[in-house]
DNA sequence: GCCGTTTTCGGCCCGACTGTTTTCAGTCG
């Protein structure tokens, strides 16, 4: 796809017009964004929009214009936009690594004006050599401050994932819940909306009496530095790291403040044009008609007011979502806590810690009817993996085991290798016996996308295979996944009903939340799994639900919301 | 530079916090 280099150039066109002089370049600025984010969001690529409709297709796209339309046109026919190669010219700075959180553009054009700072490392040695503090505007203080931003941002203070400070969040969310004088508290934000990884955490609570909420807030043990400290919000780095905002509002603002604090900042600014549209003015504090407020204690009252049904936090990234809620056309997602069954897991057979008894009651604990138990096989010999003999051994305790076991089922299954070559490494007059199949890629990660995309469409095209597990391998934060043609794969997965696996362990979220939703839109079934190795992994499979529902699947589009008997209908 | 439930011109999301050039610009979410 080409556009995510169109929309680079375009946002990169974006921040250096900011800091143009006359009194339009901050709507000059704004507009190159909007056109890179819904160049961004397009399903498909700019470049075939371009190359099936011309500029008037490109005219198309909300936010891109004439001469928007005539800079993709450009970019798709040279690789290159000259007005951004003159922008560049003027203000040859590094803006991707320049993003230093406390400095914006303006900034930035004094720096580089007063000392000619291009990239971070001169921006550093600016700092450390105290040349910083000569530009006008910056004084020491601020100087030591951008020494400490760097520092955090070189040592990976980038994005956190989910299921690693989800913990820690739910007890901070809980305990201001409970802290007297408090009518509602609630981590809002990016963890709200359930995404795969967390730049900093917001909490919101509802009290007539900030300063003690605040005080609270900012003395927790997990408090490493208070950074910040206002009338009605508090900035502090959590331990770890992290840092974590509190908005404190009062009750008859919390559905508003919820609304504002649970983003996204697009779906924001969408409301807040849809605000002003009907002579309406949105914020934090609430809906207001002039002066007086109109809605602001829930946030369906304030989506009410609107005109617009209540959306679910994880859809609101206004791609889409708002001009459905204004129809009330949404569709009804599928709901935490409505899957029946986990079909990844694994015993201590192979790499799991626990018997394949105890990983069965876990489950039934945890409120599942059914699980697949899908130890590894034999090519994986790291993980001690089964061949078709001792596979077929395993499938005869499952089943031995099933007549001991009540209020939940054990499937005899497996996560079967797919080799370089597509081919499986168990037979397919094993796999025939037992009682659902999937197929995984565990080696070989660097062939080139065409080879690896046959590869799983090879995987998927045997009658044997029943789900395609974590189907890109990514490890997020860690590695990438192997290149793969994902589109092509939902269309062989549609074309022979494989299902495709959203793989729930936070570590993973694999299909993410972008391919999910292209899954559904081609009618492809879905599961969400929990590939859990331990009894207590069974947890993760809420933020797996997390991603199918911010690719908008409902309850129909995933099969382990089904019961065992109807899901082994429905399976290939 | 974009765009139309007020509009083809004149607007463009909104408020909190920080630091300081002490009245507001810069930055953030």
């Amino acid at each position: 796809m080409k556009n995510e280099q169109v929309a680079g150039a375009l946002r990169d066109i974006g921040f250096l017009t900011e800091v143009e002089d006359g009194p339009n370049a901050q709507f000059k600025s704004r507009a190159y964004y909007r056109a890179a984010d819904a160049v961004e969001g397009l399903d498909e690529d700019v470049s075939a929009v371009y190359e099936k409709g011309g500029i008037d297709a490109l005219l198309e796209i909300p936010g891109v214009g004439k001469a928007i339309a005539a800079k993709i046109e450009e970019h798709v026919k040279t690789g290159k936009i000259r007005y951004h190669e003159e922008l560049r010219a003027k203000l040859p700075i590094d803006t991707a690594q320049l993003r230093i959180e406390g400095i914006g553009p303006k900034t930035l054009k004094a720096i580089y004006a007063k000392l000619k700072v291009t990239n971070l490392a001169e921006l550093e040695a600016a700092a450390r050599e105290g040349r910083l503090k000569t530009v006008p505007g910056i004084s020491a203080k601020k100087e030591q401050d951008i020494i400490k931003r760097i520092e955090f941002a070189k040592k990976g203070g980038g994005r956190h994932i989910i299921g690693e400070v989800w913990p820690m969040i739910k007890q901070i969310e809980s305990r201001l819940k409970g802290l007297p004088g408090v009518a509602d508290a609630s981590v809002a934000g990016s963890v709200r909306r359930m995404k795969e990884t967390i730049g900093d955490v917001d909490f919101l609570a509802a009290s007539s009496d900030p300063e003690k909420v605040m005080d609270f807030f900012t003395s927790m043990p997990e408090v490493a530095e208070v950074k910040g400290r206002g009338s009605a919000k508090a900035f502090v780095r959590l331990r770890g790291g992290i840092d974590a905002d509190l908005l404190v509002v009062p009750e008859n603002s919390w559905g508003s403040a919820l609304q504002y604090f649970t983003g996204s900042k697009e779906h924001g600014v969408e409301l807040r044009r849809i605000a002003i549209a009907k002579g309406l003015r949105l914020n934090e504090w609430g809906v207001f008609e002039g002066e007086r407020q109109v809605a602001g204690r829930t946030e369906q009252d304030v989506y009410r007011a609107l005109g617009l049904a209540w959306m679910p936090p994880e859809i609101r990234e206004n791609a889409g979502e708002i001009e459905l809620a204004a129809k009330g056309a949404l569709p009804e997602l599928i709901k935490y806590g409505s899957l029946k069954g986990d079909l990844q897991v694994h015993s201590n057979n192979t790499d799991g810690t626990a018997t394949i008894e105890e990983m069965a009651l876990a489950a039934k604990e945890f409120g599942l009817g059914y699980i697949a138990l899908t130890d590894h096989t034999k090519s994986l010999a790291m993980a001690g993996g089964l061949d078709g003999e001792e596979l077929l051994e395993q499938a005869n305790r499952i089943w031995e085991l099933n007549d001991r076991l009540e209020g939940v089922q054990v499937l005899a299954s497996a996560e079967v290798n797919i080799m370089k070559d597509g081919s499986l490494d168990i037979e397919n007059n094993v796999l025939d016996r037992l009682d659902i199949v999937g197929a995984a890629i565990h080696s070989n990660f660097n062939l080139p996308a065409e080879e690896q995309t046959a590869r799983l469409v090879h995987a998927a095209e045997n009658p044997a295979v029943d789900i395609i597990f974590h189907p890109t391998g990514r490890l997020i934060n860690r590695r990438e996944g192997y290149p793969v043609d994902i589109a092509k794969l939902v269309e062989t997965a549609k074309d022979t009903g494989t299902a495709l696996e959203i793989d729930a362990h936070y570590n993973r979220l694999d299909l993410k939340d972008e391919y999910a939703w292209l899954a559904v839109k081609s009618g492809v079934k879905l599961v969400i799994d929990s590939d859990a190795h331990h009894p207590l992994h069974y947890a993760f499979l809420q933020f797996g639900i997390g991603q199918a529902r911010r690719g908008w699947a409902t309850e129909s589009d995933v099969l382990n919301t089904l019961p065992a008997d109807r899901l082994l209908k429905a399976i290939k």
